[in-house]
DNA sequence: AGAAATAATCAACACGATGTACATTATCTG
DNA sequence: CAGATAATGTACATCGTGTTGATTATTTCT
């Protein structure tokens, strides 16, 4: 209804083009509502008729994106109550939000990025804290864990998003499919087992000595 | 012989002051000179005195700062060619760095949380990469691996890095030797064995049916 | 203690970005 | 085609930057 005007639809493609165009070549905070209009090709003032600024531009990107996570959690009923049912319930659900960042791998690779915003790593993460404490709550009583819980959800969540962006940031060539069971199965086992690696050294070590 | 001014060392405290005084209220980006000098009390010239701009200010805190950690890899022999010595290997030069944190950790919790400087945590990143590397170099070949190898040095530098910086960020109530041995031994087992979890996860689901 | 060195201050300047306002032109919708 | 509205162009006050040159204050060294 509103927002049928062709003018406005394309004014805020531009908007969009140059904004990621710039953010690829330096830091949100170095961008100027200047650079990007000139590199758009509108008047400064039109920028000014559709974003209160800069930040404002971002965090509706950045909100957009969002709301696509927090549906899936939604949607997700925790089955969770037996270890042996951890992989088989968490790898779909893990599946379906890596594809969401493939999807927008464009964006995302450079919001998640140094030069993007902080605050929406931060929030991510806690997206991913939310994603992994659901599920422990269900298997255990957390008083017992020899570790501060917090500690070990800043672990996890902060494990899985960095490899989450470095994934997007260098092209890798792996499926979200790919990327979801390396995850999880790190998760489950630590870098060593998931890996297949544990048994390997320990052969390497008997025959050593 | 030539920074031996009273002058010079009371103006660069009372900048330094001022700037963490700062950063811990808002986004280095948002910090200008002006503010810096009104808050310091001296005079906006007198920064460009001592800095280029603040970008150089922060710059100078940082190197200060990550001579410490490159110190410690620097003097340290890798010695680990047994799985089994892993961790009495390891345990001490990760208590050590857990240490630089912990004396530097007014500085380091601001400059590496959301208002900081995402590169330096970069930078940070790629430390405990080096750090990580050269024990698995020694250890085992690495095209067996069952993921791409970039993707497990993804999960665990990001891990270390975001529990430390947790841990300073919250005032977490650990020692260094307590969050360094949280962290090796989740490295090496994962999350739920090193917690201690696993056992009684597996006990509960056994009586569950 | 006094002279020379130099750090800090003050005022001024050009530059560039911001956000707003208003009159005008161009484009879209029904 | 006419009315609505999006986009343009121009101007303005405000604020931060980085630099300069003259002046004052403090420190160092003999």
């Amino acid at each position: 209804m509103t927002k049928t005007d062709r003018r406005i639809i394309r004014t805020k493609n531009e908007i969009k083009q140059a904004f990621f165009s710039l953010l690829s070549e330096k830091n949100f905070e170095a961008i100027t509502v200047r650079n990007i209009t000139e590199r758009a090709n509108i008047n400064r003032g039109t920028f000014y008729l559709h974003y209160v600024d800069k930040y404002n531009l971002l965090e509706q990107y950045e909100n957009e994106i969002f709301e696509k996570f927090n549906a899936i959690l939604d949607e997700t009923t925790i089955l969770v109550i037996d270890i042996n049912q951890f992989k088989q319930e968490r790898l779909p659900v893990m599946t379906q939000i890596l594809h969401v960042f493939y999807e927008e791998a464009d964006s995302l690779k450079l919001i998640l990025g140094p030069n993007g915003d902080p605050f929406y790593y931060e929030k991510m993460r806690q997206f991913f804290v939310r994603y992994f404490n659901a599920y422990l709550g269900n298997l255990t009583d957390k008083s017992k864990w020899k570790f501060p819980i917090e500690l070990t959800l800043a672990y996890n969540s902060n494990a899985i998003l960095g490899v989450i962006t470095y994934w997007l940031q260098h092209d890798i060539q792996q499926s979200p499919e790919e990327v979801a069971t390396m995850l999880i199965e790190t998760i489950l086992k630590g870098t060593l087992e998931a890996s297949g690696m544990r048994s390997i050294i320990e052969k390497e070590s008997e025959l050593g000595r």
